[in-house]
RNA sequence: CGAGGUGUAGCGCAGUUGGUAGCGCGCUUGGUUCGGGACUAAGAGGCCGCGAGUUCGAGUCUCGCCACUUCGACCA
């Protein structure tokens, strides 16, 4: 067996044990490792430098449309979770709570924040007095704390990232289209920043959020055909401005309480870039979000004027604005090449003796493998234009595969196979809880959300077969 | 919480009937290499998960505990 063969061993077949696959590629490739508290991870510098690109572009579109970054208390008064009665019913199990501190039993117990919108709604009920005030905008980047009872990297765990706004407006269609007006928001960042094609729409009562109105979510398959929630939206009506007591005085003289949402999204989304894009031989990152878009390798770099002329190319690219970096280490170049592709590094550049004697370099593409040469005077003109190819050629395949594992279903059976099999089905629900209870059970497919394109594929339930009300997906789900 | 599995070098593992602690990778140093995971020589590295017991003697047998892990269950 040749030694390409071994190293590609090294990573779990990802075709048959996707699972394996992923959690080989997110330690091999150095973006987390295990914490020492279960179900904790610690993210590495090349896993948080994806965190940080995605930070930056996430948080351009937040705040042009009209949003500012605050910070609320990590720690969260046990009453405060109480007040909403859904809200405490769906997080009270998972939640870590403090009862220590300074060497002595607290006479409250603190919560770890699960999500905020207790803490925000406490502080929005001072903050907010007159229509004046509204709407309010805010958004946090913080960490929070879920007890999950099983965890995987990123994709759940006990501690994550992630940015939640939360807004209060003086009316519910005017919070209600701000949660759709961030999810299109949503849509486009995945699909213009992370290459990601994704399903947008609202969650059904069973699986929306708890003490949401209406919770929206942006959907992922990944390459197992499963779906992963990259992103949600929710719209609160009065629920949490009854239970904090947020309200304003109206232009009419009368008190009226707020329109509240939130959003978030989360260090789940590098989970879900590795998942859709990633293949047999490693990671393959964005290039919009990638620590590096360029990794330059010398050949044969004892020979005199090799490594003056790489770094000559570093410091171009640097100054174009390209991330680039530049392995002088003494690892063999074929260990590099297999390095880079494991970490997902979108374009390589090889300059080797040869390549200075042409004035070239040699180019290689991680997302479909192909080589090519280049002019060395002509690579900081072509980089960006390359960056972008590259980027529509990963959204077209990926957005391709998941339209290729979208079928149509009509009954249980169909649901069935079509599930089983790797897809999303798509079909009509007459909105019952029990039909949706009734899928799970029978196909271990949930409901993913209902797009706002309703033109119907059917008029029968595929479960019950009574009059359809919703076009709705189905999916087995991370 | 239920059922299974595993704890031995940084990582992955072997260790027979109880008898000096091993292998591969990695790491350090030197030499030869360098266009797809190079070769070679010499090194460093151990509380065998923790605690009790049996024994002349325990990585190995017995009991207890702890941790991790897989599959369920649970779950934004």
């Amino acid at each position: 067996m040749s030694k390409e063969k071994e190293f590609v061993k090294e990573i779990a077949d990802f075709e048959t044990d996707f699972p394996q696959w992923y959690t080989d590629v997110v330690l091999k490739a150095q973006l987390v490792d295990y914490g020492p508290v279960k179900g904790t991870m610690v993210i590495r510098p090349y896993g948080y430098a994806i965190w940080e690109a995605i930070q930056k572009e996430m948080d351009d579109r937040i705040k042009a449309t009209g949003h500012r970054n605050a910070y609320f208390p990590l720690l969260i008064p046990y009453s405060f979770l109480m007040k909403e009665a859904e809200h405490v019913e769906g997080f009270a199990p998972e939640v870590a709570i403090v009862t220590h501190a300074g060497g002595e039993e607290l006479s409250e117990k603190l919560v770890i924040r699960p999500t905020s919108e207790t803490i925000i709604g406490q502080m929005y009920s001072k903050w907010i007095q007159s229509y004046r005030d509204l709407p309010v905008l805010i958004n946090q980047w913080a960490n929070v704390m879920r007890w999950e009872k099983t965890t995987r990297p990123f994709l759940r765990t006990s501690e994550f990232l992630w940015q939640e706004g939360h807004t209060a407006h003086a009316t519910d269609e005017e919070a209600e289209e701000e949660t759709i007006k961030i999810l299109h928001l949503y849509e486009e960042f995945a699909r213009n920043v992370l290459a990601m094609p994704v399903l947008i729409g609202k969650k059904s009562e069973k699986e929306k959020f708890a003490g949401a109105i209406a919770t929206y979510s942006m959907e992922a398959m990944m390459k197992d055909g499963k779906s992963l929630q990259a992103g949600t939206t929710h719209f609160f009506g009065h629920n949490f401005a009854e239970a904090f007591n947020i309200k304003f005085l109206d232009k009419d003289g009368t008190h009226k309480y707020v329109s509240t949402s939130s959003w978030g999204a989360s260090t789940r989304l590098i989970g879900a870039i590795i998942m859709v894009h990633g293949d047999q031989r490693g990671l393959c990152l964005p290039p919009y979000v990638a620590p590096y878009q360029v990794v330059i390798i010398p050949i044969a770099q004892h020979k005199s004027g090799v490594l003056d002329k790489a770094a000559e190319i570093k410091a171009n690219l640097d100054k174009a604005g390209i991330r680039v970096s530049l392995d002088d280490s003494d690892n063999s170049a074929g260990w590099k090449f297999n390095e880079y592709e494991m970490k997902g590094v979108p374009v390589r550049l090889e300059i080797g003796p040869r390549d200075i004697e042409n004035g070239i370099v040699t180019l290689a593409r991680r997302d479909n493998g192909e080589k090519q040469t280049l002019p060395i005077d002509s690579i900081v003109e072509e980089m960006p234009k390359l960056l972008k190819q590259i980027h529509d050629g990963m959204y077209e395949k990926a957005l391709n595969f998941m339209n290729s594992h979208i079928k149509q279903v009509e009954n249980l059976d169909e649901l069935k196979k079509t599930v089983d099999d790797g897809n999303f089905a798509l079909t009509m629900w007459c909105g019952d809880r029990e039909c949706e209870d009734k899928i799970k059970e029978l196909t271990n497919a949930s409901s993913r959300n209902m797009p706002f394109d309703q033109t119907p594929v059917g008029d029968k339930c595929v479960c019950c077969g009574k009059k359809a009300k919703h076009k709705i997906y189905f999916g087995k789900a991370y």
